[in-house]
DNA sequence: ATAATTGTTGACTCATAGGTACAGAATTAT
DNA sequence: ATAATTCTGTACCTATGAGTCAACAATTAT
């Protein structure tokens, strides 16, 4: 009973979402976003509210799209072994492909936001809680299939996986070459996992 | 044969460095820098030239102030794993401490500058380089003394602990708790150490 | 066809970012 | 005392940040 957009907000919270992730979100002007999305100024506040509200949104729509693809490579079949370290590898190929170095948008959101942003802070730091379970199954599958070490317990491994990946993801952002990742991920896998010759 | 200056340059930049560390480039004005500095316009711009110059005085300070802390810290005597696990333990002590995070200026410059400020990513990438070198050291000292285990290389194992350092940080800033980063911690020492029963 | 509702456009606003320019003050050389 | 030099404070400037508002367009209900 009204007229339609004329955009479609799914897609546009997407643009905004790239936007956000390379330039952070102080260094977004509102024209960028426009530009982005391709909207006036006038539907764009009138949809999103504000700045601070779109970026919300497309934080959320991050946690949201990670979340899935993170399950995603869980439930791949084969030993937890690889499976961590394909997950490690796959990371920093991402992270270091093309000249554009966006590193990952929650981390960023935290190094930008985390002191002053009490909402964004808290969507950030559930995304990481997440992510952190996740590894504990993965851990915890490979103990029981005697792959991971047991002496020391599945949440410590986890976290120090999860960590990893967070310096990972910094590491990446001034890196100019993956030798130093690589050599993180192959001392990581070598450290938790039980060595088997053969 | 001049007008001698009011104020001195190494507080004043001690005093930007702290603003830069805690709002980021970009979400300081020159406004947060001439209250901080407490110097007029002119005075500022005469002689810090702009934002930017400033902001590099800055992060050379704070890369030079702790590049001389982790030296001082791996000075210490005692055995390489009580370095370690008491180094990283220092460290997130220092994050966690006081209500406001603001964790490490490399590294929340890293994830804010890093794609678009090439001189900034520069000096980050130099802190991080020195800083992993430091590890080097620390894990070869180890490693001679068979406190660390002697079948994952040096550098790999520097690598994963500075690596690490990183995603302390990060996690830091959004850490309502120690306890994440301190099971990492101890996941980690107990993982690139030996274990010794006694 | 018209009313009611909601989207769109673009002009407009206010404050601030990031600096420049310049007049005046403090110092030293002579 | 004065000149030369360099610092300091303040007014000023332009562009943009972030957003509001009013007129207009498109749709559905009746």
């Amino acid at each position: 009973m009204a007229r339609p957009y004329e955009f479609n907000p799914d897609v546009a919270i997407g643009r905004a979402m790239e936007v956000f992730w390379q330039k952070g979100y102080a260094g977004t002007t509102p024209q960028d976003l426009l530009d982005a999305v391709g909207i006036g100024k006038g539907s764009f506040y009138n949809h999103f509210k504000s700045k601070h509200n779109i970026f919300e949104l497309c934080l959320l729509r991050y946690r949201q799209a990670q979340a899935d693809a993170l399950v995603q490579f869980l439930k791949q079949p084969g030993p937890a072994k690889d499976r961590l370290r394909k997950a490690l590898q796959t990371l920093i190929e991402f992270d270091l492909e093309g000249p554009v170095r966006k590193g990952c948008m929650a981390v960023n959101t935290a190094a930008e936001l985390a002191t002053s942003d009490v909402r964004a802070a808290r969507i950030v730091g559930e995304m990481f809680d997440r992510t952190e379970s996740a590894f504990v199954q993965l851990v915890e599958n490979g103990q029981a299939d005697g792959e991971f070490r047991r002496d020391i317990d599945a949440h410590a491994l986890a976290s120090l996986l999860f960590t990893l990946i967070l310096g990972l993801r910094i590491a990446g952002l001034v890196a100019n070459t993956p030798e130093r990742l690589e050599r993180a991920i192959d001392a990581a896998v070598r450290a938790v996992c039980t060595s088997v010759n053969g």
